[in-house]
Formats: structure tokens, sequence, C-alpha cells
DNA sequence: AAGAATTATGACAGCGCTACCATAAAAGGC
DNA sequence: GCCTTTTATGGTAGCGCTGTCATAATTCTT
């Protein structure tokens, strides 16, 4: 027995082709308008338009996905949305996306790869036109996925590996390592590190080891490091500093993994009466605004948050198919030489 | 002439039909274990929990929103993503969802009600289950659509209003009130104000005119504000207070409408070598971590974004359907006393 | 002016799934 | 044992849109 029309939800939601009726054109002509796709009259493509108006017609993406087998969303696997990292970079997804038809949709994946996986099958069921995630590393389940899949795929933050199709990001390795040239250049010679303890942070991995081969060639090594257990935080950078400095007085300089923590090294700094630069000098990562504010600005390293957001996006929307040729973008970062170390 | 199955996609991508065959059982009764949804026997699931294994079947959401009328997603507006306010709350909503089916999808408006009129009439096009926004006021055209839809609507961040159908926040009024009382009882009696100028954030607005409210009845009132002409940020925060102290020496506390302008002014003091509390007390809001691991906290107002995220997601998922009630929810706020007032 | 190329529109099936019934099988009541 | 209730499964149409082809209307060639 049949369904009864539109039984099952609103009666007065127009449909196309009430649309269609209205403007006395076929359905398939109102959704050319609709979508401006395709060769229409401009008197005809007025009616519609007018026909639209009038019913307050809402398109249907769910059937038109169905039908055209590709939808309007971009699916967004990010780490974390704890600091200001993330926020900004889904800030130039956005900024890429404003004036196309697509939308993110956003997942958390807490740095643990199972759960980017999970996500990532469950946005795979909105035959998303395109998959933007963070690093380049995931399961091997993820990995196919992302392989076979008829969608763009983006991998952001990273560039040290072999991506699915497109990456964009920076060498954290190589930030790492200009780290240490930049600070023993200026004279540090007692290096300390006080890190945290998400080890499924790739990019603050290989800034680390970026910077023990550097400080390795130029015949120096960390001499004490502490891991907060946790998440990063600038009470937990202020904290490990403490730590750090009980531990090992002698330290001239502290590398942080993130600009976070090492506010929280030089507040500790400002309460111990530590002066920072001359006694002890302290070096970030990100570049955030709040730490170029200070009296002090923080001596740290520029990444490019919202431009790899951004352009990766863009990239994205460059073409629907997948290129043969992978794509690596670096957007490269800059030392900002700052007042603290 | 009938179109070849599966013609315009990946010809291996499975179906719910092959799952059927190869469970040998009906297509509706493999839908209902996808779906864990209405009596199936232990040993049909299994089966058929086998056969998506095997086959690496992934549901369809688009065709399942189609035939079902609705979805998984939630529309999440946001005002903005550039500080951490925003991602705070999206935080919260995305905690509440992370074991149901129901993901987020994210618009920004930019605090103008046209976008945010725009974006929502967009999301409403995938029949979304709940839709999450921010603050009371929209245009007329996106409360109609908010009050006609067949979706729950939340709210966010205030409660000085008449939701639509739940409100999850706290009184930005009051707290602006609370500010003044508390700022007056400690002594401050010659009170400037450090604003930006987005004067669609309404509840910056509102914040102010508690302040205005509560200096008015202790016979005081603003004897000095900024505007910072531009979006709210620490280095604004610095040279609005700088501005406003050459305007008006004569200061003793200054109110910022958050706390990263808050920090802001805590550095210009640094650097003018103007004794922070004892000279001039600085008060923000909103109780940011980093400005409470500084030497000498912040003294502001928490408000708490991440539990309005999550409670607001949590009660949109009680009920399908909206319920004659509307539900207003006051997550409150709490005084930090801080060091800086 | 006749044919070729271009532009504009339409008919119709089908995308993959679920709502709506119907029916069959098992369990319970007296 | 017969009837009622509960549990388990299936047939089928249709959700609203768009891809595929076909055709009609217009413009361009030569």
């Amino acid at each position: 027995m049949p369904r009864k029309r539109n039984a099952h939800r609103s009666p007065d939601t127009p449909t196309l082709a009430d649309v269609a009726r209205l403007a006395g054109v076929s359905e398939i002509t109102a959704s050319r308008v609709v979508r401006a796709q395709g060769p229409i009259a401009d008197a005809t493509r007025t009616r519609v338009l007018a026909a639209i108006a009038e019913l307050g017609y809402i398109p249907n993406r769910a059937a038109g996905s169905l039908a055209s087998a590709e939808s309007t969303l971009m699916s967004v696997l990010l780490p974390s949305l704890s600091n200001i990292v993330f926020p900004d970079v889904l800030r130039g997804i956005h900024t890429a996306l404003r004036e196309t038809p697509f939308q993110p949709v956003i997942g958390v994946t807490d740095y643990d790869p199972l759960i980017e996986e999970r996500i990532l099958v469950s946005f795979l069921a909105w035959q998303p036109a395109a998959v933007i995630l963070a690093g380049l590393h995931h399961t091997p389940t993820a990995r196919r996925h992302l392989e076979h899949g008829r969608f763009r795929v983006a991998e952001l933050m990273d560039i040290d590996g072999d991506p699915v199709d497109i990456a964009v990001g920076m060498s954290h390795r190589q930030a790492g390592y200009e780290t240490g040239r930049h600070l023993v250049q200026r004279g540090y010679r007692r290096f300390g590190y006080a890190g945290h303890n998400v080890v499924t942070d790739d990019r603050a991995s290989a800034r680390y080891e970026g910077l023990c081969t550097s400080l390795r060639e130029a015949g120096l090594s960390l001499i004490a490091e502490h891991r907060h257990q946790g998440a990063s935080s600038t009470k937990a950078g202020r904290d490990s500093l403490q730590i750090l400095l009980v531990a090992e007085p002698s330290l001239d300089v502290v590398v942080f993994p993130n600009d976070d923590m090492a506010m929280g090294g030089i507040f500790h700094c400002m309460h111990a009466g530590i002066s920072v630069r001359e006694r002890l000098g302290i070096f970030g990562f990100n570049g955030l605004d709040i730490g170029q504010a200070m009296p002090m600005p923080l001596s740290t390293i520029l990444s490019k948050r919202f431009l790899i957001g951004k352009t990766a996006a863009e990239k994205l929307l460059e073409s629907r198919e997948r290129p043969q040729e992978k794509t690596i973008i670096n957007t490269g970062f800059e030392i900002i030489e700052g007042a603290t170390a």
C-alpha cells in the first residue's frame, strides 16, 4: 500500500516539484536553476527564482547527495580544540569555504588514531567531497579508506612524510632544528626542555628530535628535561619550569613545545624573580598573539595555522578528482626573535 | 532508458542490499541491525554484523536521511573562532555528542545576524536533528525558520530573553552588574572601560549596561571609556589602556570586556611601570586559564563555556520532539577575585 | 535556404534507505 | 487446545533530487 505523500514530514515543506509546478517548468529545469548548472534562459531562471522565493523553498541536500552520489560536506578531523591552534586552522578552512556551497563537519580525535579512524568511517557515510585531517600518521584501515575513497584528502600541519593526496604544513623537524641553531648562535649552551606527555603529538615529537639533532651537531645536548603529565597548558609550563630548575639550576635556556607552556615559564620567572633572557632564555612555538603582546615579546616560531587551513581548503576545491601527482605545500615558518631568548 | 545500477559511483561500494543478500535476510532486517532498532533475533544480528564486517559496508546517511526525513547532523552556528571562548563551547558540544550518532556541522557568523540567517538556511537543507546558535537575537526570517522547523533549538551563552526552545547560559547583564558591585565594594571609585567596537556582540553590551547600572546605583559612573576599532585582542587591550590613561590619568580601575583585552591591560601596566591593583585595578571576563596562571592572577568572572556547550547538546538529545515548555538553564558565573582588582 | 551547431527544456528511472503495513512464528493465558 | 499477545521478519513504495538521454527551439554557416 503506498505511503501517503509527505506523510511523515511537514506537509507544507515545498519540494522542487512544487517550485517547478508554480514556475511552469519541469523539475529538472528548476533543479538546474537551483544549482546554477547547465544552460537556462534568463526568463526561465527569473520565473523559477520567483517561485522559490514565494514558496520559501529550501533544497533537500540529502536527496541531492543521494541522487548525485556526492555531498557538499567537507569532513574535518582535528586532534583537539583545547588551545587556539586548531581553531585557527578551522578558521582558515571556514574562510576558504565561505563563498562556496561546502560546509565543514567537525570531529575531534584527542590525538588518538583509533578515534580518528572511527570518526572517519562515520563521516564517510555522508559521501563527503573532501576529508581534512591532521598529520600524516593514521591507522592502516583509515589510510586504506583515504586512499580508495572518491574524495579529495588533505593532511595538515606536517609535511615530513608521504601524503595520500595533498599535504599542507611545515617541517616540524626543521623547526626544531632551527630553534636549536638559533639559540646556540645566540650563545646559549645549557639547554633544558619542558614538554608534555602527549606522546601521540607527532609534531611536538618531531620538533623535539630536530632540536636534539642541532644540539648534537653543535657538540651540545639537553642537560635536563621534564615532561608534564597531562595536557599542555600555561599552568603546566609554569610548574614544569620550576621542577626543571630545581633539578638543574644551571640551565641557561629552556625550550617549550608551544607558546602556552612557554608563557607559563615566563610567569614562573616573573614570580621567582628570574631575569628572563639574561639569566634564562625561554623559547616557545606557534607565535600566538598574546605572547607577542607581552612587554617582553616571547621568542618563538610562527606557525601559519590559519594559512594552512585556508590553503588546504582552497586546494581541495580546485579539482573534484584526485590528480595523479601528490601535492605538498610548505607554508614554512618564521623565527620570531622576541625578547625572551 | 534505465541508468545502469551503480553507474556513477564506485561499483564496489557495498549497499545494504549486498549486506542483506550475504546475510540471507531482507534489506529491512539488515537496516534494523544497523540502526539497533526493533526486535532482532541474536542469531540474525550476528549474521548481519558478520556480513557488514566482511563487505566493509558503510551506511549511506544521505539515503537514510532522505528516507526517514531526519538526519544525525546537528547544526552549530558560532559567532567567531578567533578566541578560545567558542572553541570551548564547541568542545562541550563535542563531548556530549561523543558516544551518540550525532555530528556537528559548524558555521561561523562573524557576529552578523544576516550571515547567521544565510548559514542557517543552508544548514536546514540537511534536515538537522537540532540547531545550536549563540544568543537570542536573530533576524525575523531566522526566528521564523527556528520556530517552525521540525528540530530542536538551543540558544547559547545568554539567558536574558525569550528562547525558541532551550536557552543555556548566564545573565550577562547580571555579570556586569556584579562586576560593578564587587569593584565598588573593594573601594574603587574612578572607573574606566576599555572595550571594542563589535556592536553586535550583544553579550559584551549587556555586561557593559549591567556595569553602568550598578555604578549608577552607587552614585558613580564611568568617567572614561575607549572603544578599540577592530576585533578584540590582547594587543587591543594594551593599546586601549594606554589611550585611556592618557585621556584620564586619574582612573583607579579599568574594566575590560574580556580576559584577552584585560591581559593586554596588565601588559601595558607592566611596561609602563604602573602598579596593578594598588595604582590601577584591572578586571576582565571569561576566566581563561592563562590569566589565572599569571604571577598576579587576573580578577575576572568565570563563564562556563564548556559546560554551556555540553549541557545544551545533552538537553537537545533528551527528546526528539520540541516540548510545550521552553527551557532556560542558568549555568551561572563566578567572580574570581584574583590579584589585579 | 538547407544543413550543422548550439541552446534550452523535458521524461523518467533510480540513488540507498526506511516507513508502513502485513504476516509468520513463538510465547502466554485460561 | 484454542485464542490472544508478543516477537521476528519481509514486501513494497516512496523520500526528493539528479544523471542520462532525447527532443525541441534557436542561432550560425556557407
